[in-house]
DNA sequence: GCCACTGTTAGCAT
DNA sequence: CATGCTAACAGTGG
């Protein structure tokens, strides 16, 4: 499920145990986990210390001197720390040992939609993985955040998860923001007026940082680096509420499909414009 | 057992 | 170009 909260989340408990360890070796036990890696590029990580973990959208990144690590966790990726001597589940594709650290850093990814790319970290920025993803949410100006927004002809939720408008806004986020905002998921992008293109950031922004701040939202799969379930889920005022009632006006949450994904919302708060 | 459904997104058809 | 559907895969729940 990762999405913006919950990548950050795992970056950070990354950055937390990981930064400085000397890595001894890169073990990738699927091989199509790797994208445009050969073995020997991941060979040639032995010896580098990681020096920075960070997020771009929901790909996360890993920093060692001139190399780069870029995971994508698609639906069902997760980090964890263990032990080298305890025998890795079927689905642990990846592991990462150090020189200095007890412990592995393995990458598990039940459905394998997941994937990993070895590069030179001069090369991140410019890679089809982060070079096509628009800005970051909690960083976007207004004004531009309106541009973006409207230029798009397509229905606002739709809208939303396109990678290229913004980066790392996913279906559960997505959804909440619309509701906060008091909009409905089909609207047009471009008929937004500026003071719904306001609204509609800075809920944005707000329940991002909520949800950050509360380890991510675990609906399913989501796990943080220590093993941790996050805590937004209970605080979702649409996801996964259908039939449920709307915490803001009373109305019946109802879920229909857009751009075949699951939409949850308000018909009694969130009115179509037309 | 079978079918529907799942948080992502690349690729292809329309 | 925009939009919509499917596949990639495994597990879960009805």
């Amino acid at each position: 499920m990762p999405e913006l909260p919950e990548v950050e989340t795992v970056a950070a408990g990354l950055r937390a145990g990981a930064v400085g360890l000397k890595i001894k070796a890169a073990v990738c036990r699927l091989p199509k986990l790797l994208r445009e890696t050969a073995p020997e590029d991941l060979q040639a990580l032995s010896g580098l210390r990681i020096s920075a973990v960070r997020r771009r959208g929901k790909v996360l990144i890993i920093e060692a001197e001139e190399r780069a690590l870029l995971f994508h966790l698609k639906m069902t990726g997760q980090f964890s720390w263990a032990a080298p001597e305890a025998a890795p589940d079927k689905h642990t594709h990846f592991i990462l040992s150090f020189e200095n650290a007890a412990e592995d850093l393995r990458f598990r990814d039940v459905r394998k939609f997941g994937f990993l790319r070895c590069l030179p970290l001069a090369g991140v920025d410019d890679c089809p993985e982060v070079g096509g993803l628009g800005p970051e949410p909690l960083e976007i100006s207004e004004a531009e955040f309106a541009v973006r927004i409207k230029a798009r002809k397509g229905r606002l939720k739709s809208v939303l998860l396109d990678q290229r408008v913004l980066a790392g806004v996913g279906n559960i986020y997505a959804d909440e923001a619309i509701h906060a905002a008091a909009l409905h998921p089909l609207t047009a992008a471009s008929r937004l007026s500026p003071a719904e293109l306001v609204r509609l950031r800075t809920a944005l922004r707000r329940i991002l940082k909520a949800a950050i701040a509360a380890g991510g939202s675990s609906v399913r799969d989501y796990r943080s680096v220590d093993g941790e379930i996050g805590d937004f889920q209970t605080r979702h005022k649409v996801y996964g509420r259908a039939g449920e009632r709307c915490r803001r006006c009373g109305g019946t949450i109802r879920r229909i499909v857009v751009g075949s994904r699951s939409t949850f919302y308000c018909p009694k708060c969130q009115r179509r414009k037309r």
